[in-house]
RNA sequence: GGGCCUAUAGCUCAGAUGGUUAGAGCGCGCGCCUGAUAAGCGCGAGGUCGAUGGUUCGAUUCCACCUAGGCCCA
């Protein structure tokens, strides 16, 4: 018979074993995702996931809610899919991992675009009509970002997210409330706020619009007794001293209760030289003698800019330490009142003198000034900006009318240096465009000191495994430094402070009712109707019949028009979902956010955990980083710079978009740019199409076991193939995705593609196709491609599902429902790694002998070449154990090795091109190679070089090896 | 201004209790192959380890300060 005839080669190559596959090698990701997320949801992969792990252990991974407005962004993306990897890997692992997604419903962005969307008729409209706007915008939203976070492959609760805004969750909300009422927690107290007297509301930040405003600025003198000085200051005895402010809000000055100084600033004592600038009429103080002796204390580091503009030439009389001054009485201008010296590092060189007036309630840092000295909070100005009558002679004036005759008073007090017109960068209300004014309101607060519930935080913060690790000191520091949390906000779109005051229209005891029995029949009324309920009822029907106060008798009743901050809606989703869906337990095992949320959400979380349960809701906190453009910036419309995830999605697939969040380390910023996006495309390719390649070679295995025929190169597979499991699930353990990336993609470029695979192709395309041998590579290539499926699944889950699709006699229809891959330790042997370490290292100095002889255009192909390496005597003992495997290993006709040298000897070349000199490597001491065309003729089947070729009369163009296989 | 963090090849990442020429993959350049083919293989060139001081026999690694960038505050 004859095995080629004249049409030859295409006949030869039929007898070959080539790949065979459906699966494509361009992935079209953009139409194949779409049809494998089909695929998960109408088989219920995630559902049957759920099913088959619900005995086993939890892990539960509770999801901070993303706020519904607006399409998500690529923060989200990096949020959600490092969510997704977490859970798909421990379901994968056995566990019993659900994740139930949410959404933060309430809050004032939604109500801001609600009121733009209503326009003029957004002050029309009752409060019940706005939440029911409110609502639906929510609603929408819910629905974009749903699809949004489902198209990137993440698997979970969908259909049964939880929303804050949902009856049940606002029920959660107001029983957390009211457990804080009921153990103490909540008190109204005052805070100053932004507040419009024109629109007569408070405004928040977002509503605050900053623009030019023309105001007074003035400097003005706090009269000091000098004996307030003690004796430390001998050279003030007897003056006339006065502390300097400066100020742009003079109408702040009746609420003035302090003067701050920076605790480590020199503050100056310096004559006054009225020369240049003789005050008003003879006015003195305490008989102490004339103006003449007038001393003017401002900070050291201000004198120079202050010398000419308040005339501050004279002589320095003394120094103080700004730390000396605390608790120094000064005394107020024009009010019968102490003023008192207090620090604060707030206090700047930038402009003023450094001395600050401080009104508790007319400025934040006034007001945390007076928290912090125990001042009243004090603001002695109404809903329209008008003095109220606790500001004596100023009732009824509107404060910045009033600032003029502030002025003239402070004139008439001697207590004015200098006044001025100053333009600055003014706060405005966004509405109606006037300046507004910081005034102190009443806001409900939860006390942080109120049953030590900071030092239970504390204590808790450091039982929690914080990721990465310097998460702890971010947070310590904050809770250790936070005030109370003010928890009210006066807006319509939020969880209502649910509580009822006795206050009629003749007065009432204003006492809130804090009966448990009310504050349950409440929370009962919110889970069964939601919120809206508090704003249709009146007080009175929120209280039992008949109901008087307890304190006072009264019977006539307030509700509280508050909402509450949203921070405590996502705060208590704890409580509202992690104890409330049967699927979820508490606490969590980890919470997964921004590291912005170490402020936001870990500490509401953490406040109202401790605060009602006594200890935190978390076991581990991991913490991601923001993402940044290609050049580590921050992203911005205004820079141009913004990627989005829908548009990475649209040209490469969200599969792209989950490798670059794996491939990223994420503790840190991440950068996103199309250059990352371009390597990562690669990188994705390489994987795929090595995917590819062990299907297709695997298209007419029999599934058998052929454990027991592997050669000595298959075991050092395999055993590479238990290291990368092992090191893989460990990375994943660590949450170090990173390294799973970079080990899965070394591994099919360094082992596989390059090493493993090419070496194999000849004996998978020439042997028998059911040679003992080719089973046995295809029996690892197969385990090869399971395990490595399994280990990618969590991170490129598109693929490896499609990949899943394709590997014939799998038992699970999912990649998903297949365990995830476990190294075994049989097959696991680092002594053979290392013997092959050397190997691979012998090879790749062949490679670069080979290579010289490519250049020189010696050879092409590397099956042209036959090898002449000399070696010492260890290198030569190792490849002696593998002589007639040499050919193989490198790829080439063949191999001699010698310990001789030099190593050629003079036969044998008759011929050929005489090679000009051996290669000497530089890494392996004594090792060189000698590079000349194999002998015999180039086989038409499997193209190594043969003498035999030619040597059967019935298949002139066959080697003996290839002969045999097909006679 | 304060708290916390980051800075290693064009890109993504390793690394060293401080000690010989700082590693990998990708990309890039050059070449091979055409039986993984919009694939595969080989070789090569890329780094004053952000800057400056200090400690040390020796620092990219430790310390300080600075610069750039980030989050949260003010």
């Amino acid at each position: 018979m004859a095995i080629t005839d004249s049409q030859g080669r295409k006949d030869i190559k039929d007898t070959l074993n080539l790949p065979q596959t459906g699966f494509p090698m361009k992935a079209n990701l953009t139409h194949k995702e779409p049809e494998l997320l089909k695929f998960w949801e109408e088989n219920k992969i995630y559902e049957k996931l759920q099913n088959k792990n619900s005995g086993s252990k939890h892990y539960i991974l509770h999801d901070g809610p993303p706020y519904a407005n607006g399409h998500i962004h690529i923060g989200h993306a990096l949020n959600k899919i490092l969510k997704d990897i977490i859970v798909k890997f421990k379901s994968m692992q056995g566990l019993y991992s659900p994740y139930v997604p949410g959404w933060d419903c309430h809050g004032l962005p939604i109500e801001l675009q609600v009121d733009k969307n209503l326009g003029d008729k957004k002050d029309k409209i009752g409060v019940l009509e706005k939440r029911k706007l409110c609502k639906e915008y929510a609603e929408k939203f819910v629905d974009i970002q749903r699809d949004e976070f489902k198209r990137l492959g993440v698997m979970g609760d969908w259909a049964e997210p939880y929303l804050t805004m949902s009856y049940e969750y606002e029920g959660t909300i107001v029983r957390k409330f009211s457990e804080f009422v009921k153990k103490g927690y909540a008190y109204k107290g005052k805070k100053p706020v932004h507040w419009c007297p024109s629109c007569v509301t408070a405004l928040a930040e977002a509503e605050v619009e900053y623009a030019d405003k023309e105001s007074p600025s003035v400097f003005v003198k706090f009269g000091v007794q000098s004996s307030e000085f003690g004796d430390k200051t001998p050279s003030l005895e007897g003056k006339n001293i006065f502390f300097v402010i400066w100020t742009t809000t003079p109408w702040t000055l009746p609420a003035n209760l302090a003067l701050a100084f920076h605790p480590d600033f020199i503050y100056v004592a310096v004559e006054a030289n009225h020369e240049n600038n003789p005050p008003p009429p003879p006015f003195s103080k305490g008989g102490m003698g004339g103006f003449s002796d007038e001393v003017y204390i401002v900070a050291e580091g201000r004198l120079e800019a202050l010398k000419e503009r308040i005339d501050l030439s004279g002589k320095v009389l003394a120094k103080i330490s700004g730390k000396d001054l605390e608790g120094i009485n000064a005394e107020h201008p024009f009010i019968q009142r102490k003023s008192r010296a207090v620090l604060g590092e707030f206090v700047s060189l930038e402009e003023g003198t450094g001395i600050v007036h401080i009104a508790p309630g007319h400025g934040e840092d006034d007001y945390k000034t007076g928290l912090k000295y125990g001042l009243d909070i004090y603001a002695p100005v109404d809903d329209r900006g008008k003095f109220t009558k606790q500001a004596g002679e100023l009732e009824g004036q509107f404060v910045f009318k009033a600032n003029a005759v502030i002025i003239e008073t402070l004139k008439n007090n001697n207590a004015l240096i200098k006044e001025e017109k100053i333009t600055h960068s003014y706060p405005h209300c966004w509405r109606c465009k006037k300046p507004v004014i910081f005034r102190a309101t009443e806001q409900w607060f939860i006390s942080v000191e109120h049953n030590n519930l900071r030092g239970k935080c504390l204590e808790e913060i450091d039982k929690v495994h914080w990721i990465p690790k310097w998460g702890r000191d971010r947070i310590y520091n904050m809770v250790s430094g936070r005030p109370d949390w003010c928890v009210s906000r006066q807006r319509a779109w939020g969880a209502p402070i649910t509580l009822i005051r006795c206050e009629s229209a003749s007065g009432g005891c204003g006492e809130f009712v804090k009966k448990d029995s009310v504050l349950d029949a409440i929370t009962k009324q919110v889970e069964e109707n939601g919120a809206d309920i508090w704003f249709m009822k009146k007080a009175e029907e929120f209280l039992p019949p008949g109901y008087k106060c307890e304190k006072c008798g009264g019977a006539s009743f307030s509700k509280e028009l508050d909402i509450l901050d949203v921070w405590f809606d996502s705060g208590v989703s704890h409580a509202a979902v992690l104890e409330k869906n049967a699927k979820l337990s508490w606490p969590a095992d980890i919470y997964l956010e921004g590291s912005d949320q170490h402020r936001g959400w870990f500490q509401s979380s953490l406040l109202t955990s401790v605060g009602t349960k006594g200890t935190s809701p978390y076991k581990t906190v991991l913490t991601h980083g923001f993402v940044m453009d290609g050049s580590g910036k921050k992203m911005s419309k205004s820079l141009g710079n913004v990627v989005a995830p829908q548009e990475v999605i649209k040209a490469n697939g969200a599969e792209i978009l989950r490798l670059w969040v794996s491939a990223e380390d994420y503790r840190d910023d991440i950068r996103i740019s199309k250059e990352i996006i371009d390597r990562l495309t690669e990188a994705y390719r390489k994987i795929r199409n090595t995917a590819r390649f062990l299907l297709g070679n695997l298209s007419d295995f029999d599934g058998k076991d052929y454990s027991k025929d592997l050669l000595e190169i298959d075991r050092w597979a395999m055993s590479r193939l238990q290291t990368l499991t092992a090191k893989i699930t460990a990375a994943y353990e660590r949450f170090d995705f990173h390294e799973v990336y970079h080990l899965l993609h070394n591994f099919c470029v360094v082992d596989m593609s390059s090493f493993y695979l090419d070496t194999l192709k000849d004996r998978l395309y020439t042997f028998k196709a059911a040679s003992k041998e080719r089973r046995a590579a295809q029996w690892v290539l197969n385990r090869i491609l399971l395990t490595m499926t399994g280990l990618m699944a969590p991170v490129i889950s598109f693929t490896a599902e499609e990949i899943w699709s394709f590997i014939a006699g799998k038992k699970e229809e999912s990649v998903f429902l297949s365990p995830f891959p476990k190294a075994d330790e049989k097959y696991l042997d680092s002594a053979l790694e290392d013997k092959w370490a050397r190997l691979i290292a012998i090879r790749n100095e062949i490679n670069k002998a080979l290579e010289f002889k490519r250049q020189n255009k010696f050879i092409g192909n590397s099956l042209e070449a036959k090898v002449i390496i000399c070696l010492q005597e260890n290198e030569f003992n190792l490849l002696n154990e593998y002589k007639d495997f040499l050919p193989t290993l490198f790829i080439v006709s063949g191999a001699e090795i010698t310990s001789l040298h030099p190593p050629l000897a003079k036969g044998g070349m008759e011929g050929f091109v005489k090679p000009d000199g051996a290669y000497e490597s530089e890494e392996i001491k004594g090792m060189s190679v000698i590079v000349e065309r194999a002998s015999g003729k180039k086989c038409a089947r499997c193209w190594n070089w043969s003498t035999s070729v030619g040597t059967h009369t019935d298949a002139a163009e066959l080697c003996d090896r290839c002969y045999n296989v097909i006679k």
